[in-house]
DNA sequence: TAGATTGTTAATCGATTAACAATC
DNA sequence: TAGATTGTTAATCGATTAACAATC
């Protein structure tokens, strides 16, 4: 287990294979290939058998992988194996939004603490969580063992609330805002800005429109 | 220009240069080198400066990039200089903060129609867009021209939803379902879901903390 | 002129894919 | 045994970085 040299894609890629063999096991699905798996995922049966691999053998030759075996594995892996406490910071729509998805909550990850720095936002329930004042976001970190935190407050005050996370202890951050988080190595930081995401989408649009109709455009 | 040569990872990037140069031109910043964005973003300036080079010569030796004129490049290239038409289907919180969000509005990407397939959400006002019923989506985005569609509907619906913007001519897609789309090669598909993105996060978490409380954990 | 910085080629590094022996 | 599929090594492919001539 040389940790130290798995890659971004590949951690990047468990929880996906995560989301398909979950999908799988609900259906009851007792055994799957690497080939199956890459024809649902548009992705190369080498490469998630490579993947894994990096791990420990999961698989059986011949026959392919106990779907069971395999969340059971992945979620070890993830460090999912226990339930992980998140805190997000920002109770506005997108917020809401991540509070209400449980989707990871089968994963063992949960949002047990919500923050907002606006005295108009504070006392609110949001999914049975009630949002608290910036002020105790230390003493809460720490009492409920929180260990990520989620930062959806606009660009301005996101380094802000980093600091703050940092501060209490957070080991690793969601960042949804567009802005790039100054913090020490120790903390892992990952950006999921959709803003940059949807203008990239852009580039791929079909020129022609634009050329065919030039005479013609307005 | 042979486009067809350009990495995705390159266009990931160019509108995050967007986003800096964007910030730096409110600043009154007149000029910046490879190096300086380098050291905001955390990119090798080299990079940089070959992302650029692969679109044209933005630059000048000795000097830098002018900003304001490498902002207008970037979105041409992006093709953003013109409005861009963006319907959006799910109006549920993650559907109202993207509606509410205006930082893409700036850079002419606009979300101009609102969609969703519950009655009880039909003819709800978001950020002064009606929503509307699925069944007018065709008419809508052929009337008003619109080539993007994202989706913010649960798992379940989302490709339904992806069939019916495909249906009516919609060239490129942001999902934000955890489900992997089916689609025609011309559609293009991005995945915003973030679901994955936060349990990923959990695989960098201090392994320590676990090991070294073993016996007194709890 | 001297210093700075681009655009670009060459070198390096890393990730994906192909191929296949091992084995169920 | 024959067919299927893993785990893994080797080959390929692509992306990042270093280096430097050109030039402002």
């Amino acid at each position: 287990m040389k940790q130290s040299k798995i890659s971004e894609a590949v951690v990047k890629r468990l929880p996906v294979y995560l989301n398909v063999l979950t999908e799988l096991s609900k259906r009851d699905v007792q055994t799957v290939s690497s080939q199956e798996l890459g024809q649902k995922l548009d992705l190369n049966p080498a490469q998630i058998r490579k993947d894994l691999a990096y791990f420990g053998e999961f698989g059986r030759k011949g026959i392919g992988y106990d779907v069971s075996y395999l969340i059971e594995k992945i979620r070890q892996i993830l460090k999912l194996d226990k339930p992980l406490h998140v805190a997000l910071v920002g109770a506005g729509n997108l917020g809401h939004a991540l509070c209400n998805y449980n989707t990871y909550v089968e994963d063992n990850m949960k949002i047990t603490a919500v923050f907002d720095a606006h005295p108009g936002k504070v006392g609110m329930k949001i999914n049975g969580l009630t949002v608290q004042p910036m002020e105790e976001l230390k003493e809460t970190v720490g009492r409920l063992d929180i260990r990520v935190g989620i930062i959806t407050v606009p660009a301005v005050e996101a380094q802000n609330v980093a600091d703050r996370f940092i501060e209490a202890g957070i080991e690793a951050i969601l960042n949804f805002a567009p802005v790039i988080l100054k913090a020490p190595d120790e903390v892992r930081i990952h950006h999921a800005d959709f803003t940059t995401q949807l203008l990239s989408l852009a580039y791929y649009l079909d020129k022609e429109r634009d050329e065919t109709d030039e005479g013609m455009a307005d």
